[in-house]
DNA sequence: ATATGCACCTGTGTGC
DNA sequence: TGCACACAGGTGCATA
């Protein structure tokens, strides 16, 4: 579900709960991809939120005295904010009390999600997390560096999260078309001129999706449990057999690196 | 080093 | 209706 415009989404609605102070934690199922530790209850106990932040597609809500309770929402995790009695829904993991009564619920039936705390520095899947494709470390000339002498196809490389920070599936594809650029393209063989139009892409699609609030293909809301409108912009994501939106031509779908790819023939070189 | 295949897990849609 | 199978927003490890 979440790449970068949808975590940036959860992200923002979550800033409502700046300040407040952790006052219970229950923790369901510690099943996720890393076991939920142990003694996360008593570590959170007592903390007060001061700030959330992302990282490619990951968050670090900021605890204070240097400790952070890193998540990663996987492939279909949710963070929902709330107050009053709910029970607890098929799939949810872990819920933490707020003093004021709020609560925040970790909800993830693929449970291919992350909640861990610690220092900065003990999170080693942040050493893979490149720069933010948004911010200014980012550039054409960072973009033709990643692109150089590199073989695998095009979208694969914009999908590594060593090299930018939070483009996933949906998004490579809806880059591309933007760019006019076929998937498989080695990122190598790019011509300056189609760097160029890429790089413009990357930024034009992904702030767009942010500003939609992301994409709802089947379930995803954000922490208020608003849905983003983003979906109903893409052009070729999970389109295969349909027209394209720009010349009529039917949209193919092949597998690059075990992912599918969706691309239109006609408007993609 | 670099690129790909597969596993992790559950739900959903399709075809027989 | 039931069943088998393919596929899904991500990532990390094993393998060439």
């Amino acid at each position: 579900m979440p790449e970068l415009p949808e975590v940036e989404t959860v992200r923002r609605s979550l800033l409502p709960i700046i300040g407040a102070r952790i006052a219970a934690v229950h923790v369901f199922d510690a099943r996720l991809r890393r076991p939920v530790g142990a003694d996360l209850p008593t570590r959170l106990c007592g903390r007060a939120i001061h700030g959330i932040t992302r990282r490619g597609k990951y968050l670090l809500f900021d605890l204070a005295d240097e400790t952070y309770l890193l998540a990663h929402l996987g492939m279909s995790g949710a963070l929902l904010l709330r107050r009053g009695d709910v029970g607890r829904a098929p799939h949810d993991h872990v819920r933490l009390h707020f003093a004021d009564g709020r609560h925040l619920t970790y909800n993830d039936p693929r449970r291919f999600g992350i909640l861990r705390l610690g220092r900065l520095a003990e999170f080693d899947e942040l050493r893979h997390v490149g720069p933010d494709p948004l911010t200014n470390e980012f550039s054409l000339a960072a973009l033709a560096t990643l692109t150089r002498g590199r073989k695998k196809p095009i979208k694969n490389l914009l999908m590594d999260q060593q090299g930018l920070g939070g483009i996933g599936n949906i998004y490579a594809n809806e880059i591309l078309f933007c760019a006019g650029l076929r998937p498989g393209r080695q990122a190598r063989r790019l011509t300056r001129a189609e760097l160029a139009r890429l790089f413009a892409a990357v930024r034009a699609v992904l702030r767009t999706a942010v500003d939609l609030g992301g994409s709802s293909i089947s379930d995803y809301r954000d922490a208020a449990g608003r849905p983003g409108y983003f979906q109903l912009q893409l052009n070729v994501y999970d389109r295969a057999g349909a027209p394209c939106p720009r010349c009529g031509t039917t949209i193919k779908r092949v597998v690059h690196a075990g992912r599918s790819s969706f691309y239109c023939p006609r408007c993609q070189r």
